[in-house]
RNA sequence: GCGCGGUUAGCUCAGCGGUAGAGCACUACACUGACACUGUAGGGGUCGGCAGUUCGAACCUGCCAUCGCGCACCA
């Protein structure tokens, strides 16, 4: 026999990016918008250039390679479209910090133009590393259609939109309370504000009304710092307490001096806090309204960045707001005015990006009215668009509902550069592509970045990719983008296309950490991608991430698993090897030449069936599932079983083949007929793993032989586009010839299942071969010479005999479907533990036939039960009572023993 | 406050009306010619709690507890 030219243990990283680079040379990814073949398409959601890989893109992107490998598999000409976006705030801060780092300036040292230069300058060198990163994990991208947010072409289309919607009357420009991110010192929108639970003090002062000396109003705040922009304190009109106050005045204990009013106005909440609410119009949304309501002026004490300005008077002036928020409490107290301070916890909305929390400002900005709500509500609830798992439909529709105009203009240098134009005197706007003319200057802000990426599905592609492979089959991303991206997707489809983006939307979940933290950078427990594949492959890292990938459910991640994936790739390394050892594998062969054994019948019969269960499993998106079905099939029907019980023959034929060539044996016909068996399963086991282990597949299917022709130049060389296994493998036999074969190798199996537990239980040792007694359960059943030879290896049987007459006094037995079976060495068995052995079986046989027993027993159960079910219970009494009463026969005979 | 999701073996999770499951971990045995990234066998769960529906509930209904998320509230 030969030594396998498979090394003992699979080692991916010898394997994985040859493979990668023959699949890329091949243009096995380039979708082809010309081709007949019905068309699949995903757009990547694009991850931001400044980001390297983390596991949640790890798991979306395989998903998303999954779904395209498989519909590759199944006759669709795929396009998967990768690109990334340019993530205004995130890269300019990265770059500003960069600046600042290594060459000591500001952008404004810089200017503009200068500025934007480096931006695109760091683009080059580090923006790819992320789209590396993927060609590393396997994705199957067709790179030539990569596209960037700021491509010329893109940007644009994202000014044209811009205009086009300005045109409609849906963006307009106005004077608005918006989120404002001190840092970053641009406006947000509202998805980007976080709220976040708050350690702070509340602040309780207090002010005497100027016309009713000795009438004090008690205030609380938790922002002190506002107080110099106080223009006047509101009561509800409808409580007792106050009401009499509305119209007299107070002095604004902090600030320029100011007598301000007691207003009454609806929005103040009787029971909450005080009853008395400083109005702070500047500083936040509902005074502003209230402020509005009123005539009230605006006074805005901060700067931009956060810092106090001159209107909070000198003493504040320049100081940041958390430091003025000391100082006001502090000078309050000095005023004799503070009249308690208390902890207090509430919520404080954050800056997404900077991460601090942002200041409800008053802002010039452009608004978006979205377009198409009302359809795109109504796409999901009748599912037009169908969400995975469909409980996001909620939550997408109650946005949706309660959905407010978008704030998309942000204070930034790096994006798509608002296409408005202001007339010199600034009297003027005109919204167009060019300058309008001489002295005309560009609005200077950018669009948010989310602007452009609602293009995303559609105007990545190019007309004539558009046609073929628009709208695209499926999203795959996280439902924490579900307002940001996927809502806003459905619009602008629905906008400009006419249409819906996808068909699907797959939400993944979330990957934690074991401590059920969210991967972050700060907390460091996010585990390098690049390393884990080092590791353990790129298909070991795939497998085990699917196999922990609930639906829809958050994923607490555990390397654990990843080496399951890297053992499972081992094992499906070894099998194949050792299939290897048996010889050259046949590319076609022809199952219904042979005579298929029962155990080779009962494998095929369970590939069919786990093949069936795959395809329903891939319909649903359900990924753990689909692994699961590998996994299991493989490892245990398989290599446990099929391999293990083909071994006798296999081995036993080869010895067979030295002596005699000519004529072929039995053995020798049983032994191509399971050979040809593993033919037929392993390559179609490969195709369906493809998709999730792709590397590995392509070089074992190589390797095996399975492929036809030698090279790589074409699609029709690869696995990848392999003509996927048939659905029918036993057509050619009647259903009640593979349901028997099937019942019987079940049978064999779990009696030799039953027989290595009985070995087990009598403590003999593994390597010990030992003699067996089987006593058919009747004349029918009998054992076929193949069941036996299978029995005594597996079971490590040295003298397996068929015996009719009761077994020896001194033996050790166990009940099967095939009969019972019998170790009847005298010196192995100790009689009294084999006693105890049964004793405890009885017990746990007595359970189970009084629980079968009490439903039947139950006239209710008999009369309502359907009859099937009834059918079941009755057999199962039978079975248990069967088996009661050998073990009691058993037990009997142990006693006669003992005495 | 409203909504959503989770709570099943030590851990990670399946199962979602008819005899409680997998992998890992654990215990014992075995390096026999595919694989120690292995094999064989085993122990371990009143399926968060209470009540209801049902012949029958981990599964359906209601209430409660607890954890997480989203929205609202942010004096």
């Amino acid at each position: 026999m030969s030594l396998s030219e498979l090394s003992k243990a699979y080692t991916p990283t010898d394997v994985e990016p040859l493979w990668y680079q023959r699949w890329i040379d091949a243009g096995c990814f380039h979708a082809d918008e010309k081709s007949s073949a019905p068309a699949f398409s995903i757009v990547m959601p694009p991850p931001n250039v400044t980001g390297v890989l983390t596991l949640g893109h790890v798991l979306n992107n395989t998903l998303q390679d999954i779904l395209a490998r498989r519909a590759r598999q199944t006759g669709h000409e795929v396009l998967w479209l990768p690109g990334t976006d340019h993530a205004g705030i995130a890269t300019q801060t990265v770059v500003e910090r960069q600046l600042r780092k290594e060459e000591k300036k500001t952008r404004h040292d810089l200017g503009r133009t200068a500025f934007l230069e480096k931006v695109w300058e760091w683009k080059k060198k580090h923006g790819g590393i992320i789209l590396e990163q993927l060609q590393r994990l396997g994705c199957s991208c067709d790179w030539k259609r990569e596209r960037f947010t700021m491509d010329e072409a893109y940007s644009k289309k994202v000014q044209e939109t811009f205009i086009d919607l300005h045109q409609k009357g849906m963006i307009y420009r106005g004077k608005r309370m918006v989120n404002w991110c001190p840092v970053s010192r641009t406006a947000l929108s509202d998805e980007e504000v976080i709220p976040k639970k708050q350690k702070g003090i509340l602040y309780h002062y207090k002010l005497e009304i100027i016309e009713q000396p000795g009438t004090w109003l008690e205030i609380a705040t938790t922002r002190p710092e506002t107080i110099m922009a106080d223009v006047a304190l509101a009561v509800n009109p409808n409580d007792p307490r106050y009401a009499p106050l509305i119209g007299k005045h107070v002095h604004r204990p902090l600030g320029p001096l100011a007598e301000i009013p007691v207003i009454g106005d609806e929005a103040v909440e009787m029971t909450f806090g005080t009853g008395i609410l400083k109005v702070t119009p500047a500083h936040d949304k509902v005074d502003y309204e209230i402020g509005l309501r009123h005539q009230l002026p605006i006074i805005d004490v901060m700067n931009p960045d956060g810092t106090l300005n001159e209107f909070a008077g000198e003493e504040f002036a320049g100081l940041d707001r958390f430091e003025a928020r000391m100082k006001a409490g502090e000078r309050l107290r000095e005023l004799g005015l503070l009249v308690k301070e208390e902890p207090y916890e509430n919520n404080v909305g954050f800056s997404e990006r900077a991460d601090v929390p942002i200041e409800p400002r008053l802002s010039e900005q452009w608004f978006l009215r979205y377009p198409k709500t009302k359809e795109a509500r109504a796409a999901v609830q009748q599912h037009l668009v169908r969400f995975f798992p469909d409980r996001w439909e909620k939550v997408y529709d109650h946005w949706l509902e309660h959905i407010q105009d978008w704030c998309i203009s942000r204070q930034l240098w790096w994006g798509h550069q608002i296409p408005a134009w202001h007339s010199a005197d600034r009297s003027e706007i005109k919204v167009q592509l060019e300058s309008p003319g001489e002295g005309w200057i560009q609005d200077p802000d950018v669009l948010d970045t989310w602007f452009s990426s609602w293009l995303w599905a559609h105007e990545t592609m190019d007309e004539v990719t558009r046609k073929k492979f628009y709208p695209t089959s499926v999203l795959v991303t996280g439902p924490d983008i579900i307002f940001f991206w996927v809502a806003r997707m459905i619009m602008a489809g629905l906008e400009y296309t006419y249409a819906l983006p996808f068909r699907d939307v797959y939400f993944t979940g979330i990957i934690r950490d074991k401590q059920g933290r969210k991967m972050s950078k700060s907390l460091g427990n996010s585990p390098n991608p690049l390393d884990l594949i080092a590791t353990y492959g790129a298909d070991g890292l795939r497998f085990g991430m699917m196999r922990i990938a609930p639906t829809g459910q958050d994923i607490r991640f555990d390397e654990q698993q990843i080496v399951e994936g890297r053992n499972f790739a081992n094992k499906v390394w070894n099998a194949a090897r050792f299939r290897e050892m048996q010889g050259t594998c046949s590319p076609h062969p022809n199952l219904a030449e042979h005579e298929l054994p029962d155990i080779a019948i009962t494998l095929l019969s369970q590939f069919e069936t786990m093949h069936g269960a795959l395809k329903k499993a891939y319909a649903e998106y359900r990924f753990q599932e689909i692994a699961g079905l590998l996994y299991d099939f493989f490892w245990g029907d398989y290599c446990d079983w099929f391999i293990e019980a083909a071994k006798p023959t296999l081995a036993a034929s080869q010895q067979f083949k030295l002596q005699v060539e000519v004529e072929e044996s039995e053995k020798q016909k049983e032994r191509f007929a399971l050979l040809s068996t593993m033919d037929v399963v392993l390559a179609g086991f490969l195709h369906l793993l493809h998709p999730l282990m792709p590397h590995i597949t392509e070089e074992l299917w190589e390797r095996l032989g399975f492929k036809e022709k030698s090279g790589f130049a074409e699609r029709a060389d690869f696995l990848l586009y392999a003509q996927p296994p048939q659905e029918k493998l036993l057509a050619h036999l009647s259903p009640e010839k593979i349901e028997s074969a099937k019942n019987s190798t079940l049978a064999l199996y779990s009696a030799i299942h039953a027989a290595r537990n009985l070995r087990s239980e009598c403590k003999i040792n593994a390597k010990q071969a030992v003699d067996f007694l089987i006593t058919p359960k009747d004349e029918i059943t009998s054992w076929s010479p193949d069941q036996l030879e299978i029995f005594s290896a597996l079971a490590r049987g040295k003298n397996v005999t068929i015996s009719h007459e009761a077994p020896p006094k001194e033996s050790a037995s166990v009940i099967t479907d095939l009969g019972t079976i019998t170790i009847p060495l005298a010196g192995l068995i100790d009689p009294v533990a084999e006693k105890n052995r049964l004793t405890i079986e009885i017990k746990n046989v007595e359970a189970e036939l009084l629980k079968v027993r009490t439903k039947l027993n139950n006239p209710a159960f008999v009369e309502k039960v359907p009859a099937a079910i009834l059918q079941e219970h009755r057999e199962r009494e039978v079975r248990w009572q069967e088996r009661l009463e050998s073990l009691q026969a058993m037990l009997g005979k142990l006693y006669s023993v003992l005495n």
